[in-house]
DNA sequence: CATAGTTATTTTAAGTTTAAAATATATTGC
DNA sequence: GCAATATATTTTAAACTTAAAATAACTATG
């Protein structure tokens, strides 16, 4: 015995879709507007350095595309700005030099200590109604996302 | 007897959000790449006319921004290139000279119909692995999130 | 009815994003 | 070593996005 209307399981996936986007959206106009007003920066920027400080010796261009699921050319933008500001630096990979490594400066890293902190604050607040158990629940089951859709090389 | 551990529960809450983030731009790309090859059109566009489609007189540009959670001017843009396209039309509003509604052509309707339906199907094959009581369960809780952030007038 | 204030939209400037083309460097097979 | 291919990044053109400023039209008040 399987399924008995296919139709309603195909518009319940369609309603999971709408309410993901929706809770997404609008924690990310939030958080987009902390980082503007509190930290004069943008959520793209703290995309990047989040990446960037999760890594010591820094990023390839590439790797940092791919791990942020963006297109190739767009790190390029973002990245050049970052440096500009001095947050991040490009450093000459030994032995290949199609490829540079990017990674934080010091200025970067403690700049970005203080907005890290202050965003999972700010997370905390907007996600007060939800619980440890909730946020277990959510996390597992979007877990079972997405396995379905990448062919996804390395498995962060 | 309330919380322990105040910081774990921050941290699951980061995790969380890290989480809802990665698997909704896992689908979003999914999506985009599937209206750009099979339509030859974009997720913004999809967006709008999905707005419209679900409104029989059509929308203001204000609405159209609520509904969609973005900025004011973004809307213009994209509704003058569905205008352009013979997809959308613009109609004055009695009274309120500031102001049109926008709703879609009947060529617009048409062709939203079989977006629609190939974009369910779509994500019916994405979302493959989260059965009906999965998504259930998502959807619950995620409505948890939403509640806590915006001043949100109207209660949809 | 004129002025002040409000509301609705568009325009603007800067930044982000994508897909595709171009550039530069490596690697592989002769 | 040289040509062909592959890899890594940047550049480009078009679209999207935001926040803020500008424009236009409505509403209320005197």
């Amino acid at each position: 015995m399987e399924e008995t209307e296919p139709q309603v399981l195909s518009k319940q996936r369609l309603r999971l879709w709408v309410r993901m986007l929706r809770a997404t959206k609008l924690i990310e106009n939030e958080v987009r507007e902390h980082l503007r007003t509190e930290f004069d920066t943008t959520l793209p920027r703290f995309d990047v350095m989040a990446a960037l400080d999760r890594s010591d010796e820094g990023l390839r261009m590439s790797e940092l595309s791919q791990e942020l699921m963006v297109s190739n050319g767009n790190v390029t933008g973002i990245i050049d700005r970052l440096v500009n500001d001095g947050l991040v630096e490009r450093v000459a990979i030994e032995g290949d030099r199609r490829s540079t490594k990017v990674r934080l400066t010091n200025d970067g890293r403690t700049f970005f200590g203080e907005l890290a902190a202050s965003h999972e604050a700010r997370l905390n607040e907007l996600f007060a109604d939800v619980n440890y158990d909730d946020a277990a629940g959510i996390i597992t089951r979007l877990a079972r996302v997405d396995g379905h859709t990448v062919d996804d090389s390395d498995g962060e």
